[in-house]
DNA sequence: GGCCAGGCGCGAC
DNA sequence: GTCGCGCATGGC
């Protein structure tokens, strides 16, 4: 990176209509972003360091490049910012009267969106989330960015992109049984080399994305089962009908609809109920059941949000 | 100090 | 296909 580079900040604001930029980046969705005690979301995304903030205005933005790569070809900064949290995008659908519960859900979580995340950095990030609390997956995942990564410095900060396959891939199992990340070691390991193997320099198109990430699901050892492979086509892969089903889902699905069985089923009965809304809906009754049920400050969204502390696990260092 | 975390993989049925 | 159990580690 060339020096007069570092000092760029590149600013603006963006209009945003029935979007909570809170919501959506402290939902649990994505592990690089955080709440500054300056009241900022900060975070790394596709490269790139973001600043953003909502107020009146609208949203706010300050980040390290102005234009950014994807596999959806390459964007202007605030192009991107519109893309990657879906600014445009309105999940607006009717819910029967009797309903209740996903009424009041929706009706706190309205504003969230699925961000478009990075496909590598999201198979990688939830290999390592499998039982495993979040503050504890943003530090493995920020390890592999600091171990194989590169830099970005950004507002006097140091952030680290996360690596491509081929980067991930020179770590081994038992790099990361000596980073305590234990039976999740040799998983993470099986994935970037499966990925590697195929685009080692991470630079796919969406439907190669979609068959590694079927092929993950189907491989044994990937660390790839149904509830992660879902977390994948949903938060990266555009699948927006997909069902994760976790230890909470599997609560509201019980004590909210007295849905009960197999993980497989209960995501069957979520898809076939909501169709193609159905990520939407599912986020939405995760959360709401998680605020009023469980976890602690860090894991909820609202209370969250209605508090001023900042994030536990921040994605940069101080330099 | 025990319980459980946004599960997966394997072996028994 | 599905049920039950072991798996490392850390937070609360």
């Amino acid at each position: 990176m060339k020096k007069q580079d570092k000092a760029k900040m590149y600013r603006g604001v963006l209009d945003v209509a029935d979007f909570e930029l809170g919501h959506t980046l402290g939902s649990g969705q994505c592990f690089r972003w955080g709440r500054d005690v300056d009241g900022w979301w900060k975070g790394i995304a596709y490269g790139v360091a973001i600043h953003l903030k909502q107020d009146e205005s609208g949203l706010q933005f300050c980040a390290s490049s102005e234009s950014v790569s994807t596999y959806a070809g390459e964007m202007d900064l605030s192009e991107f910012l519109r893309w990657y949290l879906r600014l445009d995008e309105y999940p607006r659908f009717r819910v029967s009267r009797d309903d209740k519960y996903l009424r009041q859900a929706r009706d706190l979580m309205k504003g969230l969106r699925f961000v478009r995340q990075d496909p590598f950095e999201c198979i990688i990030s939830y290999v390592l989330s499998v039982q495993a609390h979040m503050t504890l997956t943003k530090r493995r995942i920020n390890l592999i960015a600091r171990t194989v990564g590169h830099p970005v410095d950004f507002d006097g900060k140091r952030y680290w992109a996360f690596p491509i396959p081929d980067r991930v891939a020179t770590l081994d199992g038992q790099f990361f049984r000596k980073q305590r990340f234990g039976w999740r070691s040799e998983r993470v390991a099986d994935s970037a080399g499966f990925v590697a193997q195929q685009f080692g320099s991470g630079d796919a198109t969406l439907a190669q994305w979609r068959a590694v990430n079927d092929a993950l699901l189907e491989r044994s050892g990937s660390g790839v089962g149904l509830k992660v492979a879902k977390c994948i086509d949903l938060f990266s892969l555009e699948r927006l009908h997909s069902v994760p089903v976790d230890t909470w889902v599997r609560k509201f699905a019980e004590s909210w609809y007295g849905v009960t069985g197999s993980d497989a089923k209960i995501c069957k009965w979520g898809e076939d109920r909501w169709g193609k809304w159905a990520g939407y809906c599912n986020e939405y009754l995760f959360s709401y059941y998680r605020e009023l049920h469980g976890g602690t400050l860090y894991d909820k969204v609202l209370s969250f949000n209605a508090s001023d502390e900042p994030s536990a696990e921040l994605p940069f260092d101080m330099v």
